[in-house]
DNA sequence: GGCGGCGTTGCACACGTTTGCAAATTATGA
DNA sequence: TCATAATTTGCAAACGTGTGCAACGCCGCC
């Protein structure tokens, strides 16, 4: 029968002779006690097999270690190396994550965070949905630090991680330009997230610019099969697009998929392709996508610092860059 | 300042104008409690915003509701999708989870471990590394269940999930000599892991029975680029294989990337191919690769069923059966 | 020797829950 | 209407830890 019998702090106390507050302190870093009962402390707590209950601490100490990463589409590559990322970075500062997955319904980036306040998380970071502002407004008056990535800005409190989409999108257009191409076409998920819908936007924005028009399809969500759909859609259309920016890279290798084995095109020759986040299919033979990669370790080095700084810090907006990078998708370069 | 202000029992208990364990009843399901003040308390508990404390909760349950996910390679298509199988699975069930990332270092499954019982977790699910018979027995004496997945079958006491992966390599040999093929290969890692090198031998036993021999090249990680480079090393061979089982379907792409681009060959006409997990990139139409799919839904149910039953279960050990999903990397099929 | 200062140590309370037990309330039955 | 059973309720004791406060021992210094 596994009683979950855990060794306490008093039966370490009792092995090696001293106080229960001894066992205590010597499990603080900067507690006052003398090198000599640390020590003994420490040997008792081996033997035994001790561990200090982290659940017992989080609730005198009013803070748990526990950071909360509510995420969507996490089999997705972008978000699981941000996954990564972030897991790495937190327990670098000693956090511990729990993950909450929101792929069921949507709603329920409310209830996860209800979630993680039940277990007082001292913060959580939302990749995926948008949680509504009374929750929102819950979570910062208890002292939840928030931070949001790649989500809307409506919110003030929280900390934004943004990437500057639009003039990675200006970017593009130049590129396409340079390589000739003058049928430019967008292929977009009807997710409708802020950080597509500006991509969206820039690209039609510079586009104008040099005096071009932009074919936007947008279909289903930002995967592969979103890809193949959209290449459908574009690459019939009686002017045919010569150069198509995809708001994801799952919907780009779809797409050059869709164009070279339906359509018989030639990439770059015919068809100018570029991605965004830089996966790591984007890399492979078959693909060689240039594309934008996600700062991804410095999203999760800035969220981190600023959620494991002590002192309040006042919401704010960071918008990092999005490196380019040049593979076999577009002539030129 | 964010002082971390949560709102108690206590104040609901006041506002509601019961006492305090009446608030505990009615937050715990099957509780002796009136409908009446049940609702008093719930529309207390609503406008304050309240939450049960689960670490408190826990503290006196001695049952905490958290599960400690032990991974490596979140950012692997593979290990996301079980990932994400798990996560849904556990919420399903009225769980949380808990990410540990052992990417670093190799040791530390075992400190993932500790960490685990620090946050006295129910139990904990070892995606990856092996953890020391010490530690697994500690856990086990203080009551952790540990759930092993395509691990070694050395430890008893935990639950041990695996593929049948002798099988299924059998089965790749009648496929590849019902397709013509007579010079064999097999592609495998340096990882060693136990389902890796069950898969090797496996194919080795059964092309025996053909009277074949089978030639093994192993190298780095089970990633694309030990895909590349195993390419590299078996079709420069004298005696060119003409059909390669690949120990994961990552491998099996950098493979194919490889042997079209760099060796001009045709895939299945010059070369038959079959990789193993099904991973998205597996059904892309660049690669339509004949691969075996996980039971990665079952995996997940199997294991939350097991350790979330209440009484003591004994250890045992679960061989699900991967199912071979036909695509065109393969002649005839 | 007395005294102030400093580094350690133990006592006891607090944190926010759950839950056994007994008291109190309500329902049931003759 | 009263006795008794059934349900609901509150009190208080846990759970395992951190930490303020006072006591203690020790050292050096006037």
């Amino acid at each position: 029968m596994s009683q979950r019998d855990f060794v306490s702090a008093e039966e370490v106390a009792r092995r090696a002779g001293v106080s229960r507050s001894a066992v205590s302190r010597a499990f603080t870093p900067g507690a006052s006690v003398s090198e000599a009962t640390r020590q003994k402390v420490l040997q008792a707590a081996e033997e035994l097999g001790y561990q200090v209950n982290h659940l017992a601490r989080g609730l005198m100490r009013n803070e748990s270690g526990i950071v909360c990463l509510i995420v969507s589409g996490v089999a997705t590559p972008y978000r699981s190396t941000l996954l990564r990322e972030l897991t790495v970075q937190l327990q670098l500062a000693g956090k511990v994550a729990m993950l909450i997955n929101t792929d069921r319904s949507d709603g329920s980036v409310n209830s996860a965070l209800e979630q993680a306040m039940r277990y007082r998380a001292d913060a959580s970071v939302i990749l995926s949905g948008l949680p509504d502002k009374s929750i929102t407004q819950l979570c910062l008056r208890n002292g939840q630090r928030l931070v949001l990535i790649n989500r809307d800005e409506d919110q003030s409190g929280p900390l934004h991680i943004n990437v500057d989409d639009r003039a990675s999108a200006a970017r593009v257009v130049t590129a396409f330009v340079r390589a000739g191409c003058t049928r430019l076409a967008f292929a977009n998920s009807q997710a409708g997230t802020p950080s597509l819908m500006a991509r969206e936007e820039g690209f039609i924005a510079a586009a104008r610019d040099y005096g071009l028009d932009v074919v936007v399809e947008r279909y289903g969500s930002t995967g592969y099969e979103a890809g193949l759909i959209l290449a459908q859609r574009l690459l019939t259309k009686r002017e045919r697009p010569d150069a198509i920016f995809c708001a994801t890279d799952l919907i780009a290798c779809g797409l050059m998929d869709a164009a070279r084995h339906q359509f018989s095109l030639l990439i770059p020759q015919q068809l100018c392709v570029v991605g965004f986040d830089d996966i790591e299919q984007a890399s492979w033979f078959s693909y060689r996508l240039t594309t934008f990669t996600q700062p991804v370790v410095e999203i999760a080095r800035e969220a981190v610092i600023w959620l494991s700084q002590s002192d309040a810090a006042e919401g704010r907006s960071l918008t990092l860059k999005a490196e380019l990078v040049w593979r076999d998708s577009v002539r030129g370069g």
